[in-house]
RNA sequence: GCCGGGGUGGCGGAAUGGUAGACGCACAGGACUUAAAAUCCUGUGACCCGUUUGGGUCGUGUGGGUUCGAGUCCCUCCCUCGGCACCA
């Protein structure tokens, strides 16, 4: 090769893609690997024309860790695929006027290119798409399984309802009272719906599964974050349930003479003045027979219409009205009133309080609103455990997290694998006991095949296109063989991606979602990155599903990512990136312009990647620049001689010094500063190449080669393409780079020959010796030297040193 | 309101309680070149003193504290970003 070539990313970077792929360095043998890691990046959903740099810089640094940890002798297993199914593949699709299937085959073809030209080492043996039946059809087995065990389960409910989507929308799916896929602002409908026991499912072992959720929490290597906000998330409160004796309520059922309230403070019940119970609660009574006056009818109904508005308004008063009878303070015995007010909400606990004004601040902003006593009285830390001994009350835990709401009224999804039958239910027959008339598909018969619907546009009406197919929808009851119907509601597209790091190792086998030994051998995960955004959406749902797979016996582990980063958020020049602000970067164009190792590294290079960062064109520039400049270092002067000892030496401290830092900050993600790292490197190699270049033949000289040998192999995950060229094209090693031994640094040459010692008087810097390494750990000749040193003299000069501090190799302090 | 990040040059950002501003961008000057690009070198927190070599003061959002020594630890407040939000 000659010397003179020039750095063309164009060039080799299509070429050594092609390269790699024949060769399959990146697809390790699941069967036979011996030395198994599990690196995951959570894969793209493709609602757009394509990928955005936001992926790209999750997808690098991701890959920087599994490039990394192949070198250090795994067999990486780094898998990419599509999740394409849901709700936001068919947005995107009506936005474009396309039916989904035909525009998932041409996203599909678009974002595989895409991201084989970032140059990740992905398995390109081994993708998965949510749409595909292969994928789905397992899906589905999933629902079926959850049927059989009892944690899915069907009921009517008060359900999250996004107008623009026209669907439910699970808790979780629901952000600041907006649908987290469209914004729209969710408003609440009654629906018969599928849900998940994420919230109320027991496990054999007779513990809650939020209880476990919560506690493994403890146990896994995730960013803290993420942790806090699931624990927030769940919300776990104890406390306890207290009963009310209520009197001078009229017309009310006789057995509903008491009313229940949750609280988590039951020591402040000496200080409890009022009763509120929410507008929903008290409007069930009324259905169950209170009778009550026009005034309290009024405000329940406008109470439970303005709900959706009044959560928004912080601004607003508590409304509320008085209920016209009364409950018994158990403790006291005293009457106290009860209250209808919206600011207590109706599902949470009980949906209803008792007031303690004197120790909770809403309490006493209603009380002081309404004119209500307040108590000021100590709490009593005994009644805990009273109020148990007396039988007023017991014991309680409640959550916030609520169950999985895991249908939805939209076509581009897995069909639910249910059956009804009209007949059975009447006759309260059914596969189980609680739920008449229903049956899920036999395991034989799946998949249910999502059918191909041109008009898939969602109704509105609470039910599916699919309810339109009457081709799709009649079957005959696997209970009585008359006729029946299918479900024609789909899955939730979080359910697809809940399970898919399952798969990925599996992928291509027929009988099972996930083979039991490539399963032991390659799971759980040992790495995990992706966006903190998921935090209590896909990783929960995640390792809700993987602990229910254990307690089947499917998997031998409890929690599916062992180690999760979450990576931060990119930015560009200072304001947020969103397609409204119209500032979207496509990472193509850079890849055209700069190459994908330059684009690669400047994405690493912007910030911490637990922080995000500040696109900026100016910069990118920059880390071109280096990159030709290591181009130049290795190939124009890779032939170069040194012939100063002193030079040999210190290029090697630093070599060694740099292979430690890369090394500890690749392995806790600290990108930024591991290329500061390389770049003090390159600079310094640099200045000693100046105008020295060597070129007699047949003579090497060992150090060089091994520094531009351990620079490449440093770089070698930011910037896999150029140094593969150089490694194999100019230095004339053996393919791949890749797959070479990471360098190992030699703590000897760490530590350099002669350090620097700071003098300080009372704290400041007034002088600095450069000392060899012996005499710098040596306290008496340091203070000797120091305070012969002409600087620190003139300060010293008629001044007692009262104490003096010597930190070895570092500096000494004399305080005067 | 509560829970988490974070506030450091013109900018992105470095700093196990021990030289604040690594590395990079931008800018300025220089080398090479007929020229340009590329590349390389030098300088670059603010202010003050000194004609130069140099010396000094201040400086990590605010105010206090601990310490020989604080960007880093503790307390007060301010601002900002993210999450949750009438959760009893």
């Amino acid at each position: 090769m000659q010397n003179n070539k020039q750095y063309d990313p164009m060039e080799i970077e299509s070429k050594w893609q092609k390269i790699w792929d024949e060769k399959k360095i990146y697809s390790p043998e699941t069967a036979k690997a011996k030395k198994p890691f599990y690196n995951l990046m959570m894969f793209p959903y493709p609602s757009a024309e394509g990928l955005h740099v936001g992926n790209t810089y999750a997808f690098v640094g991701a890959d920087i860790f599994g490039r990394f940890t192949r070198m250090q002798g795994f067999d990486v297993f780094e898998p990419i695929g599509l999740d394409g199914f849901g709700i936001h593949s068919e947005n995107y699709a009506l936005k474009k006027g396309e039916h989904p299937e035909s525009l998932a085959k041409k996203t599909k073809e678009r974002f595989y290119k895409q991201l084989h030209i970032i140059g990740n080492s992905f398995d390109w043996t081994k993708t998965l798409e949510t749409y595909d039946i292969d994928y789905y059809r397992w899906t589905q087995w999933i629902f079926v399984r959850m049927f059989k065990e009892g944690l899915a389960y069907r009921k009517k409910a008060k359900v999250n309802w996004c107008p623009s989507c026209r669907t439910v929308l699970a808790d979780e799916q629901v952000i600041a009272g907006n649908c987290e896929r469209c914004s729209s602002h969710v408003s609440e409908k009654e629906l018969d719906q599928w849900f998940f026991r994420q919230a109320t499912g027991v496990r054999p072992n007779g513990t809650l599964y939020p209880d476990s959720l919560l506690a493994n929490l403890d146990k896994i290597d995730w960013s803290e974050k993420v942790k806090i906000a699931q624990r927030n998330w769940i919300g776990r409160s104890e406390g306890t349930l207290i009963k009310f004796e209520l009197i001078g309520i009229t017309g009310q059922a006789d057995n509903k003479h008491t009313l229940e309230v949750f609280t988590t403070r039951p020591d402040t019940l000496n200080a409890a003045t009022f009763i509120v119970i929410s507008p929903e609660v008290a409007k069930k009574w009324i259905n169950i027979g209170w009778k009550t006056s026009d005034d309290i009818r009024k405000y329940i109904d406008y109470a439970i219409n303005k709900r959706g508005e009044v959560n928004r308004d912080a601004e607003r008063k508590k409304s509320g009205i008085f209920a016209e009878f009364f409950a018994i303070n158990p403790l006291t015995e005293e009457k106290i009133p009860v209250w209808v007010s919206e600011y207590v909400l109706a599902d949470y606990a009980t949906g209803s309080i008792m007031g303690v004004p004197a120790h909770d601040e809403h309490d006493r902003e209603f009380a002081q609103k309404f004119d209500l006593p307040i108590l000021n009285k100590k709490p009593e830390k005994s009644l805990w455990r009273k109020i148990e001994e007396e039988g007023w009350g017991k014991l309680h835990v409640v959550y916030h997290l609520r169950d999985w709401l895991v249908s939805r009224q939209r076509y581009w999804g897995p069909p639910i694998p249910m059956i009804f039958c009209e007949s059975c239910a009447k006759e309260a027959k059914g596969e189980r006991e609680d739920m008449p008339g229903w049956y899920s598909v036999d395991e034989k018969d799946l998949p249910v095949k999502l059918p191909f619907v041109e008009n898939y546009q969602p109704r509105g009406t609470g039910v599916s296109p699919l309810a339109q197919d009457a081709a799709f929808y009649k079957v005959k009851c696997p209970g009585c063989r008359k006729d029946a119907r299918r479900e024609t509601d789909v899955s939730d597209t979080f359910l697809d991606s809940a399970w898919y790091y399952l798969r990925y190792p599996s992928i291509g086998v027929k009988d099972h979602a996930w083979d039991p030994e490539i399963t032991r051998k390659w799971l759980p995960v040992n790495m995990y990155i992706g966006g903190a955004e998921h935090s209590v959406l896909h990783l929960l749902y995640s390792r809700f599903l993987t602990m229910v797979f254990k307690d089947w016996g499917l998997t031998d582990f409890e929690e599916p990512f062992t180690r999760f980063y979450a990576h931060g958020l990119l930015i560009k020049e200072g304001a947020k990136i969103s397609k409204s602000k119209g500032n979207i970067i496509v990472p193509d164009q850079y890849i055209e312009k700069y190459g994908a190792d330059t684009l690669r590294l400047y994405l690493m290079f912007l910030g911490p990647y637990d922080a995000g960062g500040d696109f900026r064109d100016t910069g990118i520039e920059g880390v071109r620049k280096f990159l030709n400049r290591v181009w130049i270092l290795c190939i124009k002067h890779k032939d170069f001689i040194l012939e100063d000892e002193k030079d040999a030496k210190e290029i090697l401290v630093k070599m060694h010094q740099t292979i430690k830092k890369v090394s500890k900050d690749i392995e806790n993600l600290r990108y930024n500063t591991a290329i500061s790292a390389i770049m003090e490197f390159v600079n310094l190699l640099t200045k000693k190449a100046q105008g020295k270049i060597k070129r007699a033949k047949n003579i090497r000289c060992a150090e060089w080669d091994e520094a531009l040998k351990t620079l490449l192999l440093l770089l070698a995950p930011f910037t896999p393409h150029l140094t593969e060229e150089i490694w194999t094209e100019y230095l004339g090693e053996k393919f791949s780079i890749h797959t070479t031994p990471w360098p190992k640094f030699n703590p000897e040459f760490v530590k350099e020959e002669e350090l620097t010692l700071i003098i300080q008087i009372n704290g400041k810097k007034r002088g600095e010796l450069r000392l060899d390494r012996e005499t710098g750990n040596d306290a008496t000749k340091v203070d000797e030297l120091s305070k012969a040193n002409v600087k620190v003299a003139k300060w010293l000069e008629g001044k007692a040193v009262k104490k003096t501090v010597f930190v070895a190799g570092r500096l000494i302090n004399f305080v005067i």
